[in-house]
DNA sequence: TCTTAACTTGAACACCTGTTCGAAATAAGG
DNA sequence: CCTTATTTCGAACAGGTGTTCAAGTTAAGA
């Protein structure tokens, strides 16, 4: 995988104003495309058709497909891994720390985010692949997996007595129904019938997290 | 996406014992590379190579690439299928019905079938790329909702009080968390350090989603 | 045994892929 | 205002894609 680096490096001046609009736009669409149909499907003549721009752009920004695709991801994980940091130091001032709180501080963000944000759907979907495929296991560890020990510190923290792998199975759980809420309303539409508000599914979600991650 | 119709359509004679060992073996090919590459990763060249045949032999007995896949994952979903209802009839038999005994009637048979014979591995690596994209809802919904259906009643009797389309989503909580743990064992590493045994996780997995399936 | 349906084979086809490249337009920094 | 780094643009390229096809081989069924 080729490596991934500064987008600015070697600058010798700063990018114009119309350049930084180009390529907000690349990136948007290739997260949209990148979500909708993975690495393989997406291909850049549809990020160049979906961000209007010509296909020498989409490299020129995205420096390639492979780094494109890494960088769509990196782009919005230091906002996202930021606000559950954000959540968890909250929970460690207030002395709230349980299982519950703590998939709350984790889970919620990027859900409140998706709501104000449809480009944050996108993204989860886009974090949906990230995750689903060992290919590109580099990237979680360098995007996700910093944040997610913090978690597991404090998970485990709260169950001295179990071993460290076994609370890593219980996240790894966690975090695959996580992106199952997010990216399989189509499945549970289907075996349920009608559909809940995303509160209480969420609500749901962290109900049933918890419980799993109690000492049995 | 095209008609899925059975192989065998209008055909006037038997098929050979060298086309058939043919097919299994073309089937198997593509068994291992659409779990390896996904749908889009994965080529009929690829697919050939690994069979060891002719590119034109996998369009003759796959019926084209996406037919080919659907019916590579509908190969094996009546037998698991079948395994999964007879472990819930054994339950029934014996009134031992409960989340856990049901999780793992559910669970079980893949992870067992898995033990013996690694192509039930892949076969498991396919049937998490089918259900993290909606695009193969339709698959879904021939190859796997029927059984979870039958599971889902039987959930649902068991809490009276819920409703159906809360149970739906524990159900595909529960269902993600599985396919997390075929998949994700690199992530799981990772942030665990060493690995438990197999049945330690699925014991494990089966007490997890339990938990969060009780009413609360 | 004979007929012919079914299978095997690989070359060929039309199209799509990521990437490169050079010329033209733009605007940052002096 | 200049110089020139950077960006914009789209044609062109080499290689890969799924699929088709026709000729040759095999074996099922009468």
């Amino acid at each position: 995988m080729p490596a991934l680096q500064d987008i600015d490096a070697k600058r010798q001046r700063a990018p114009s104003q119309r350049a930084l609009a180009t390529r907000k736009r690349v990136f948007d669409a290739a997260e949209r495309v990148f979500a909708d149909r993975g690495f393989d499907g997406a291909t850049i003549r549809d990020i160049a058709a979906e961000a209007g721009e010509p296909v020498g752009t989409i490299h020129h920004h995205g420096g390639g497909k492979e780094v494109l695709f890494h960088r769509t991801v990196a782009r919005r994980a230091e906002p996202l891994s930021q606000a559950r940091r954000a959540a968890l130091e909250a929970l460690k001032r207030d002395g709230t720390v349980t299982a519950e709180t703590l998939l709350a501080a984790f889970f919620r963000p990027i859900f409140d985010l998706s709501r104000d944000d449809p480009r944050w759907r996108d993204y989860a979907r886009l974090v949906a692949f990230v995750s689903a495929d060992e290919r590109w296991r580099s990237i979680s560890a360098a995007c996700f997996d910093p944040t997610a020990e913090l978690f597991l510190t404090e998970l485990l923290a709260l169950r001295p007595m179990a071993h460290r792998a076994e609370v890593a199975e219980a996240f790894v759980f966690s975090v695959s129904a996580m992106l199952a809420l997010l990216t399989s309303q189509g499945r549970i539409a289907a075996l349920g019938g009608e559909m809940r508000a995303a509160e209480s599914q969420i609500d749901h979600l962290i109900r049933f997290c918890a419980a799993g991650l109690a000492p049995s």
